[in-house]
DNA sequence: TCCATTCTGTAGCGATTGCTAAAGAAGTCT
DNA sequence: AGACTTCTTTAGCAATCGCTACAGAATGGA
């Protein structure tokens, strides 16, 4: 079952690939068809037929972020052997990815689309989704530290899940506003501190 | 010395207001000339007039926006009896005014420009300036703590104001996000765990 | 009154936006 | 070979962007 017609003359998966680059550091409104274009190599109908739209072409690119960067340190936090080495492990793991030289600064899924227009609300609303899964990921990770018995009964897990989430968006933008990996890594240190704290039994 | 020619047909410091409050929402990138004529009442050829260019006027919003909306909660930091009490403070007001039903949510400082287009390299840039300022005003207050023997001699008081800010730009994200001021405010009952840890003699 | 000055409205500039019609090129099928 | 299918190229669409030329309107000064 051989493709018909003429083949496609580029890498998808490598255009894909320098598209979410430029999504990743750019954002969704700061990116346009041509800056794309470019950076993939190919012209625009090419785009619109591999793609579909910026806005299909800029969801896959999210997806494929995903699958390279954020699911690494994730599973960083459910291999940790207690939720709150867990937690270590995903904002350690996060600092290092945000502050790589060779990569833009930051996590693209809290940067790629704060500002609030109604034309890109799908987008916005698209990642907030993501956001919110990423909470729920750590949450996850927290309630299997209750079972395991590494994290108090009464804990409110919910609340610490949306401050170790809270802590993550603000170390995105601290990345992208230029603060170098130690410094970074020594706000971690902080944050740790109260998840130590209230994973204490008794807190 | 009473000023020639036409009278102004609008007040200045209410337009300004309102272009303040598009901007917050929908950033710098996120809106148009027009959509800041319709908020304001004017047309283009007097918001030029007026406000010199679209980056000036952005850059006056941002100047209203820290007098109005900002410098309250700086207060409530100074104005506390300890370092610790001061930082609660300033992340309890501003709990309360990035979930104000009446206001766009989070922090316009914060959400305005964070996408890295060449084009509004200034723009960002002077946010990020704005962002560094605030982070300077939490560590002086921690200074005077270290004076007013509130906060140990030894504390990294730098790796502290980073980390308040950290969770400063998390809370706005949150807020954009939709969250919940009770929700929020749980969020910084967790991080104020840290603070006090941290603030606490011999820590 | 008439001019000078400044603001406001209409209308539209050149540039850029996301996207696509149309034609040619490069394959597989019969 | 020739039809069929699919991709790539050139060129350009309508819409919107930030911004402004120009003429009319509203004031103060002489």
């Amino acid at each position: 079952m051989t493709v018909r017609g003429r083949p496609r003359g580029f890498d998808r998966a490598e255009a894909l690939h320098r598209a979410m680059e430029v999504f990743w550091e750019h954002g969704y409104d700061g990116t346009s068809i041509g800056e794309l274009t470019a950076a993939m190599g190919i012209r625009p109908p090419s785009l619109y037929a591999a793609f579909g739209s910026k806005e299909a072409l800029f969801r896959e690119a999210v997806a494929l972020y995903e699958e390279q960067e954020g699911e690494p340190p994730l599973r960083a936090m459910c291999g940790a052997p207690t939720a709150a080495a867990g937690v270590e492990a995903l904002l350690r793991a996060n600092v290092l990815a945000y502050t790589d030289q060779d990569k833009p600064t930051g996590c693209m899924i809290v940067l790629a689309a704060t500002t609030y227009t109604p034309i890109t609300a799908g987008i916005r609303d698209f990642l907030a989704e993501q956001r919110r899964s990423a909470t729920a990921a750590v949450r996850d990770r927290l309630a299997r530290g209750q079972a395991d018995g590494d994290v108090p009964p009464g804990a409110d897990i919910d609340a610490l899940a949306a401050y170790v989430s809270t802590v993550q968006f603000g170390l995105s933008l601290q990345a992208r506003d230029g603060a170098a990996r130690e410094e970074l890594s020594a706000v971690v240190d902080r944050a740790m501190v109260a998840v130590e704290h209230l994973v204490r039994p008794t807190a």
